[in-house]
DNA sequence: CGGGCAATTGCACGGCTGTGCGACATGATT
DNA sequence: AATCATGTCGCACAGCCGTGCAATTGCCCG
């Protein structure tokens, strides 16, 4: 009297639900397995007919190849890791969507990995990366140990660094000391003779190398240099930042935020405590261009990094190493253009 | 005289490197593939001595269990997708990095799908989900078509709406008309009389709710209302906002905005085009609680959505959907705290 | 020292797929 | 009409893995 598979007592049918499989679909068209994998093969040999059956009957019940199963037999899954601490915030926010877009495009798959900075995370994350074979891993930010390197390097992943110059690895980053340079320039041209910058204590490889070459620059033209820092690089490291520039009885009259998130923290402190007017009493000039940096409450003056540009930069040089593992490690530096707004005009 | 694998003419090395198996390792340990299995299944029975050699010789080949293989022998994948258009905006860029870090803590693989709203860019990014037998889709925003729900549940893929009711499958969603009607009523009980509400042509469902609760609310308090819209609901929707609110000669003295951004546009043209103080002329009330609301330029006073609450419930329902199917859709509400800030102080 | 029991191990299968190779049908050609 | 080339199809294997089952080992105790 029982119906169906005996389903006795307590198992509460713990089998998950199974996708349509080929077999399935070779059976309702009366065909063997191997015309229903050569219909979805493109090039591969099946007669009109036989498609046409094996496509309606995949219609009926819904089939789809499992690429999971493809890509073991294939040697490749498809999945491209993109690491991130913190992807919520600022130009990594846009960068990391911008990665997600283009390698969907390609027909990739992005996945995710929201980490800590700890190397304890970093190992969980990329042993999950190996374990899925991902063909590639994207690097959005932190300074990842030389295991981590070691580990891809050894498993055949290829490493993406975006941000940081990396001269074992594939990398993209901006042209930090050139803009840097030219914002120390461009302060001083305008009559500006006490320049400071504004950075981070646990500055990311991109942030320590904005704030050295603007004050090597800064005091190269004779310039007073100031140096402000906070915990991070963003909004409340702004804040710090005045704090420490705005508190002595004399005080900078430029400023160069290592990052539009910095800048936002140090105007709101210039304007709204330390009463001083941007740009009259304090120029500034911050860098990413992130979309806050044109609202009208900042309108600053920042130099533009493309978050589209940089990822298809990256997604670039992924496939070129996709194509071709032995080539030497490439680069693409991208150069960031100063979009004046009101809170400097040289 | 030949070496290797006979490297003759073009072929450029097509084939991938491939990682290692486990059948090399068990080669190396002197055992049998079965005995590698076991050591990397928990609870399987291995004595001491052989787990030893096992580990010993994966350690070093450096092996790691191929997930993808073992996802289509269990028939699971552990991936989850994230579906989401513009994921770097907003409230959904800090929903979308908490649902990354809970899915990676509970051992689940974030797909990030930045996609469109057109449908064929939805169905694209569903095939792609379907093809690696995604264990579940997490959907942030938009309203797919019928057809998204439809094709997920014929393929036994959970799908988890996040801020918007769908009485058919789980969800989770602040309580959009709650909030709604107390900003009305604060609003009147501090003595404001022309309200207004700024939210969206394209609107969400979220958006949409709460412009209608709050309409409802003031309508039957005896205000006077009014309602301005932008294309979205972003900073310049905001600005389209105000600008459609403060054209006229008699203009609402407080304005709920559908969303902080909108917040922040509708502020900014408020501030410095129109020229009218806040709170003293208008004040602002806003939705979301994003960290730039509690900016010194902004002071916004707002509902607090706490993305990891929401995140977190979201994974808890997936979670017991994949435990049980056949369970009845559940739905989580959140309600939202206001956060008084300088915008308005009740 | 032998027997029984538990622990461990290897074999083989199952879960999906792509593809080389031989078998077959089919149309075209001499 | 017989033969050949061509296009299709199914079989079987490969690529990874987990696990049931039976065989083997090792150990303890009588």
């Amino acid at each position: 009297m029982s119906d169906g598979p005996a389903n006795d007592g307590k198992a509460p049918k713990k089998e998950r639900m199974r996708f349509v499989s080929a077999e399935q679909v070779a059976q309702l068209a009366g065909v063997s397995r191997s015309a229903v994998s050569r219909t979805f093969t493109p090039g591969a040999s099946v007669a009109p007919a036989t498609r046409e059956k094996v496509l309606r009957a995949a219609q009926e019940l819904g089939y789809h190849v499992n690429d999971l199963a493809r890509g073991v037999l294939a040697n490749q899954s498809r999945l491209v890791g993109i690491v991130a601490t913190k992807p919520e915030i600022g130009f990594r926010a846009h960068l990391a969507a911008a990665l997600a877009k283009f390698l969907i495009q390609r027909g990739s798959i992005p996945i995710l990995i929201n980490t800590g900075q700890t190397e304890d995370e970093l190992l969980a994350a990329q042993k999950m990366l190996i374990g899925h074979r991902a063909e590639a891993i994207i690097i959005l930010s932190g300074s990842p140990p030389a295991s981590f390197f070691e580990l891809a390097q050894r498993n055949g992943q290829p490493l993406i660094v975006i941000g940081r110059s990396e001269p074992d690895a594939d990398h993209v980053r901006a042209g930090n000391s050139e803009a840097s340079r030219k914002a120390a320039t461009v302060f001083f041209e305008a009559g500006r003779r006490r320049l400071a910058v504004a950075g981070s204590n646990t500055g990311t490889p991109s942030i320590i190398e904005r704030e050295s070459a603007f004050l090597s620059t800064a005091e190269g033209l004779g310039a007073e240099v100031f140096i402000g820092r906070g915990a991070d690089s963003d909004y409340e490291s702004g804040i710090a930042a005045g704090r420490a520039l705005f508190s002595n009885a004399v005080h900078p009259d430029a400023v160069y935020c290592a990052s539009d998130q910095i800048a936002f923290g140090l105007m709101d402190h210039v304007r709204q405590v330390v009463k001083l007017r941007i740009p009259e009493d304090v120029a500034i000039i911050g860098f990413d261009d992130v979309p806050e940096a044109s609202w009208l409450s900042y309108q600053l003056t920042t130099f533009r990094q493309d978050p589209l540009v940089m990822a298809m930069r990256a997604v670039e040089l992924m496939e070129r190493r996709l194509a071709n593992p032995d080539l030497p490690p490439g680069y693409e530096r991208v150069i960031p253009e100063l979009v004046i707004r009101q809170s400097f005009r040289p």
